[in-house]
DNA sequence: GTTCAAAGTTAGGCATGCCATAATTTCGGC
DNA sequence: GCCGAAATTATGGCATGCCTAACTTTGAAC
């Protein structure tokens, strides 16, 4: 029998180009410009239109030259397969190795181009096959579907609003510190104290204790308002 | 302040070489061949022969052309680390994850590489700081000491001898399914109750069961006489 | 002491992977 | 249609790590 084309398994580089295709574009299906996805990946755009159009050639992605890239389906697996991997494993070092949440990003990012399919599965079922990640980002499931609920910022909030504080980007250690130390995690019920205009700060009250939080902070907390 | 030369981290091949020539040298500090190191990483002795220079250059190795190569003490310390990954990560697969003691082995193999010193720490208090894994191998302390106790093959033993057995190659996955499915694993103590001459199989007594272990394998059963 | 096979090294290449700079092309709004 | 921004191509660099073929060295046998 003949011996089928047989993929090679992609590099680091390639699932990296991948995740930030999908991120940038939000569910992975919209086009994606170069020079956003350099700007992202920290290289030249040149480069990441040298990279991009291997995706394509890879049948990982689909490049209309000088119109932006998007992925394929087995792209978008990819992607999809990737970010299982990072989200169970912050997940995991959190809950089962006491890694503090400011630092499991970082240790998720080197791990998840490297863990077998078959550790995957039993950290996905030591976890209970889980739904969210420390930071309250969805985790795809075993058939790699995801559900993106779409949220609002706490800086949109008006005093007298209540909700939840439901997710926060991963990638920031200093606010996940910040928002740690005084004991704030995805999860937690608040209400709107009293907010300041222009970017000025949100008064947040978190069971007993009212908080304050930086505009800039205050716009990447992403809530579910009670209504 | 000037920069220092800064050393680049160790690549995985360099860290597989390290590993090797410790392994072949036994306690990195003899000399070891060209040709024993390339038959063991399964390369030609001329991609050895380069690579070996290489890990000179890097300090990490000492290479007398024509007569062998032994680790540095930067290169031991190097191999150490990263053989403290392996076994702490082995046996932290099969104890936290399940992973069957047949395939931790493979595993490990890659994760070491990536293993932070972070993660490492964790790992080793939350196992208590192991002396051993599951396939009874020494684990190098925090500070890198290491050690090695001789033993004996239980192929060598007569009959009426007793002993402990405690420790197997981990490279083999038949064997050591083999072991596992009869409920023989490092720690247990035994009785050889008979014996074929020429490479024929050991009768030994584990608690109650007798249990058949031909040559290949008793000859790779490390144990400790019981005098 | 010579010889000669085995062990080891060097020379020269090749493949992969990823990125950079510089020059050029294309697009799309005006 | 112009023009600046966006994107692409053209080239090349560099790191890694492997190979084959040709050469050198070693050391033991005689
Ligand atoms: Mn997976
Ligand atoms: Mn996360
Ligand atoms: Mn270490
Ligand atoms: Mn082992």
């Amino acid at each position: 029998m003949p011996l089928e084309p047989k993929t090679p398994a992609p590099t680091v580089a390639v699932e990296d180009y991948a995740k930030a295709i999908y991120a940038l574009s939000h569910d992975g299906r919209d086009a994606v410009a170069t020079t956003a996805l350099a700007e992202r990946l920290d290289v030249t755009p040149a480069s990441a239109s040298a990279m991009v159009k291997r995706l394509d050639e890879m049948g990982l992605a689909r490049h209309a030259p000088y119109h932006g890239v998007e992925l394929t389906d087995r792209g978008l697996q990819l992607a999809l397969e990737v970010i299982r991997h990072h989200r169970l494993l912050e997940l995991y070092l959190a809950e089962s190795l006491g890694v503090p949440w400011d630092r499991v990003h970082d240790e998720a990012e080197v791990l998840e181009h490297v863990l077998s399919e078959e550790l995957e599965e039993l950290i996905a079922v030591k976890l209970g096959d889980p739904e969210r990640d420390p930071h309250g980002d969805p985790i795809p499931s075993r058939d790699l579907e995801i559900v993106e609920l779409p949220t609002d910022t706490l800086a949109s909030l008006e005093p007298g609003a209540r909700g939840r504080f439901v997710r926060i980007s991963d990638s920031d250690p200093h606010m996940l510190r910040y928002l740690a130390e005084r004991g704030i995690a995805p999860g937690a019920d608040f209400e709107i104290v009293d907010k300041q205009p222009f970017g000025g700060p949100s008064f947040a009250r978190f069971g007993d204790a009212v908080h304050v939080l930086g505009g800039e902070l205050a716009s990447r907390m992403r809530v579910e308002v009670e209504r």
